[in-house]
DNA sequence: GCGAACTACTAAACCGGTTTAAGCAACGGA
DNA sequence: TCCGTTGCTTAAACCGGTTTAGTAGTTCGC
């Protein structure tokens, strides 16, 4: 008598002429099984085409074998973002091979609290990824109080007990900066991410610092929120004031492709009379005219590396805070000296620190 | 003695004073508990905070209460493609009110069908959606020969067991040729996606159609692969040739944005020398220059509406296929009328057709 | 020659729900 | 008065694994 469906611990056990345990044993590798009674039981499980149900086993060690990631930006805001595409790509590669999945959860802002209640709650996932961190993000409490174990992507501004995956978008703004000083840019403006976002103030902080360090007065910075209606806004106000910017530097792609069209309606050459530079290297910034000087990430790397740290994590292994690759400033055509000045108020080159990296 | 840990069933029980079982009945509402012994059990299960155990669920019912999407795509074409969050958002919206979750996988394209069938394999989900259909796609026959209930993402060539969502990018398509027709324009090319995509394939047909709708004489049509590199080679090699075409139809805005660079690059004026139009709608669409005239199709709806095929048909319900609200050309600056033609070829306006939607 | 220790294995409990079969009480009909 | 229903409830099986406790049979130490 065939019973349909497949196979269970029980069929390979009565195949193997041994008790369910003991196939359970086999299979994991535990010692107190005779080597040819492993053998035996292998091979039966081989031949009926057995693998454990991952539901059942789910129940009984009381582990989901996956993690969560709740994504609570619009999904506007979504598309044009070439992060998150290869984060999760990034992640997978890491979890594929560890038989574990992604749940993934996109939410309106409003319900991001109850997205990782309910993962939690429901039991879907051992661990999440903390994703676009904010500046006292109320979520670091709430996963603690949930007991639900967490990567943060950055590292948060107070410490917690999650590990972090250690990203310095700083570096990559001052070779922006740099670059521009160094074509001899003076005036260099910052768009900005919404500053209750943890990268969005990283990378305005990391703008004025290098102004600072280059000798340069403070330049004008809009805040605005990745999008590219709003740097588009943004640049239009920049470019509306009085005295110009010769350069900005955008805290994101999205946001200095739509400066560079709002520049050329105004009739504003890029970069003949304004220099812009973008973050993240997303696809289309090799692609429209003139390319674009931005600062390459690697969210694909940064997946991996944030998903083997979280199955430690959950493994129970101590974690510590993960490394990555510095980012890297790639010159295209967007960038070059700035106009030389209609009146021309000569001043000394830019005074006290001499090196820039 | 407080055993620590979520409540179960059988603490809900023991508080009411009634066995699991009825528990379990009252909590579903099932027939044959007395309304005041049902009171008493969910007053207690409120009391007690307690959850059904989704894990212990699934296992008794057999069911992941999860369903899947297996994402094969490059990341890179991913990051810049805005279907992708809003198809994804759109599922939530619907799975999330009904206890549902969503396993996503992105994997290599080499991956692909190794991706199902570990879903599949492992339990994880009691469905999926398949995307980014193809001409004969094999995934049809895999779906079917595991049992796996699924719902394809516009009709597939050949006649399948799944309900499909019926997205129709023809009138799209369509609209944007009678548009560039009604300016006046005569040659009008069209840089294609993959042909053994069907949205590829679709629009180019479309396109094809649209073209001898209007008397006018096969376009040129060049293959490209909906990414921001290829559309931009596909452009340069359109203007490279003796005869240019007047206007461009691209499959996808990526494309078309990489091609507005290139002809910038070529000094060929959009709109004044070269008409161009988009598919999608991408939030940069609008914050380019010249903004693009494009095609707004609706993901975020279409992903709300596969995801409520998607669980009816896994809970046994005969599901019909799923029409969806038709795309809408939405007019911008990249299409004017083309320019006069240098030399007076003059030709009767098309013949045959009156009538344009 | 007897208990201790070890090996190889089995039986049964357990995870936390759902579902089936059975039990009991009250009720209606002949 | 007895039987057949109907309504409510319980006990137990079940989903398919993991894990614990326990049992034979050997080997070792003294």
């Amino acid at each position: 008598m065939t019973r349909p469906g497949r196979p269970t611990i029980r069929d390979v056990a009565r195949a193997a002429g041994v008790s369910k345990g003991l196939v359970s044993f086999a299979l994991n590798g535990r010692p107190g099984v005779a080597d040819e009674t492993r053998e035996r039981i292998l091979t039966a499980a081989r031949a009926l085409g057995w693998e454990p149900s991952h539901r059942a086993r789910a129940l009984s060690a009381s582990r989901a074998f996956a993690v969560g990631l709740v994504i609570a930006r619009p999904p506007e805001l979504l598309g044009a973002d070439p992060f998150f595409p290869a984060f999760i790509a990034g992640v997978e590669r890491t979890l594929s091979d560890r038989g574990q999945a992604l749940v993934l959860q996109v939410v309106p802002e409003s319900a991001e609290e109850a997205g990782y209640r309910k993962l939690a709650a429901d039991g879907r996932v051992d661990g999440v990824f903390l994703l676009d961190l904010r500046v006292d993000d109320p979520r670091l409490a709430l996963l603690e109080q949930l007991g639900l174990p967490a990567v943060t992507i950055a590292r948060p501004m107070a410490p917690t007990r999650w590990p972090a995956l250690l990203i310095d978008d700083r570096p990559g703004v001052a070779a922006a900066v740099a670059h521009l000083v160094e074509l001899g840019h003076r005036r260099i403006a910052h768009v900005a991410g919404p500053d209750h976002f943890l990268h969005g103030r990283v990378r305005r902080l990391a703008w004025e610092r290098a102004l600072v360090d280059a000798g340069l007065p403070a330049g004008p910075c809009v805040a605005s929120d990745f999008s590219a209606a709003g740097g588009a806004q943004a640049t239009r106000e920049l470019l509306d004031r009085a005295e110009r910017p010769t350069a900005i530097v955008y805290a994101n792609d999205l946001m200095a492709i739509a400066g560079l069209a709002v520049a050329r309606e105004l009739g504003v050459d890029v970069p003949g009379q304004l220099s812009v530079t973008g973050f993240d290297d997303a696809e289309l910034a090799g692609y429209v005219s003139p390319t674009l000087t931005t600062v390459r990430t690697d969210p694909f790397e940064w997946g991996r590396a944030a998903a083997r740290a979280l199955l430690e994590l959950i493994d129970g292994e101590p974690v510590a805070d993960v490394p990555t690759p510095p980012a890297r400033l790639v010159v295209r055509a967007s960038t070059a000296p700035p106009p030389a000045p209609p009146a021309q108020r000569r001043r000394p080159p830019a005074p006290s620190r001499s090196e820039q990296t």
